[in-house]
DNA sequence: AATTAAATTTAGACAAATCTAAAAATAATT
DNA sequence: AATTATTTTTAGATTTGTCTAAATTTAATT
């Protein structure tokens, strides 16, 4: 038996929060990535461990079982090929496809995501330029660096963001700020965090919290 | 806020037994369908009604309301245009695209449809030879004939079933009688329901029972 | 028409996933 | 170290969809 669409979205953000510290995922930081309360988190928790897909120890936090990683990349790899074929295949944009590859990432079927990568023609990359593990679990890996750590004069190319919000992604849109795009520093103030870039010839300014979400391959 | 997963079974199964009699599927019929239990269903549909996605009245039995019907004709468009990109665009096999589609057809987002449908270039018929309702929920029609019904000697062209189980189908693929195919019908016992047909130049033998959910476009 | 059979509904219970409020454990501060 | 604050867990309730068993209604038979 497979697992509900609930506890593979438990999986899925353990996973996308595991970069942090030792590995261990905090009960409040599951609540918050799911918007959901702490004490349905405890729940699940203990329904995981029960099952081996983590390991969970009472007030200490959670981290991913080799079974549990397996799953959870396995579901990153089904949301980044589906938001590959939408955008390319069926040429939605950049910043509607993150809430309709969330549901289809459930669709049970190993066929079809092998089909489906086949007919892609094995993408690395997403449209957000985030990394496609392949179907033994391992990522590619690109140089990048966030745009608020560029300094005078410096270039490169819009790769990606880290966010996956709609809201961020429509207002980076609407900025000329998509992926494939060249930029170039202009200014990049250390105290107050401000940074002034050009795309496409239009000079553009930037919080410093917008620009470390945006991932950039130096020329 | 849209339907659960659940109740969009139900109206599918309700308006797939909507053909028989004077419209009105019985609870029975629907937990047959369905596989659950007849008290499940009698829940459900109180639910659906209180809704006004079906008209029900206890002991008697139910149909859809024009809300119902609309949502379950866009579940079975949903359905059979992912079939056809299964099929089509990924080169899966006939027999073997209902089950991912039945996952497939509950995603939620119209946009996504449309392209589809504009990507796949607005198919009339599935992979089954069923016809898909266009966005206004209208059905193309073919004139088509069981092919227990054909007499020596006549030809026709398979263009769908009407079951859609794995095994029944997987059994049709095997003997090569899978849609397009040209047969030609050989003798058509009237007692014991026995056939006897070309396809591919090759004899073949077939049961009343399964050649009644062969369907045929007379040549 | 009375009785039997079949279909349908009600009653009560259960599992999954969630919530709020209160209790317990850990961390931070004075 | 003692106190306060934060985090996490427990306890108990709720919703959705399901089940079995019993009661009721409708249909079929004798």
């Amino acid at each position: 038996m497979g697992l509900s669409y609930v506890e593979e979205n438990y999986l899925k953000a353990i996973l996308k929060l595991s970069g942090v510290p030792d590995g261990l995922v905090s009960t409040n930081a599951i609540a918050a990535q799911l918007s959901t309360s702490a004490a349905s988190v405890t729940d699940m928790l203990k329904k995981l461990s029960d099952k081996d897909l983590i390991a969970y120890q009472r007030y200490k936090g959670a981290s991913l079982t080799n079974a549990g990683q397996r799953i959870a990349t396995h579901l990153v790899r089904k949301h980044r090929l589906w938001e590959v074929f939408l955008v390319q295949t069926l040429g939605m944009t950049w910043d509607e496809v993150h809430d309709i590859a969330e549901q289809l990432e459930h669709i049970q079927s190993d066929s079809l995501i092998d089909r489906l990568d086949t007919f892609l023609e094995y993408p690395k990359f997403d449209p957000h330029g985030d990394p496609i593990p392949n179907a033994e679990g391992k990522y590619s890996v690109r140089a990048q660096v966030p745009l608020s750590k560029l300094t005078e004069g410096q270039q490169g190319i819009v790769i990606g963001v880290r966010e996956d919000e709609t809201a961020f992604l429509k207002h980076l849109s609407e900025k000329g700020l998509t992926p494939g795009k060249m930029i170039r520093m202009l200014t990049n103030d250390a105290y107050d965090h401000t940074i002034r870039l050009v795309v496409d010839d239009k000079e553009l300014n930037l919080s410093g919290q917008v620009a470390s979400n945006i991932m950039i391959k130096l020329k």
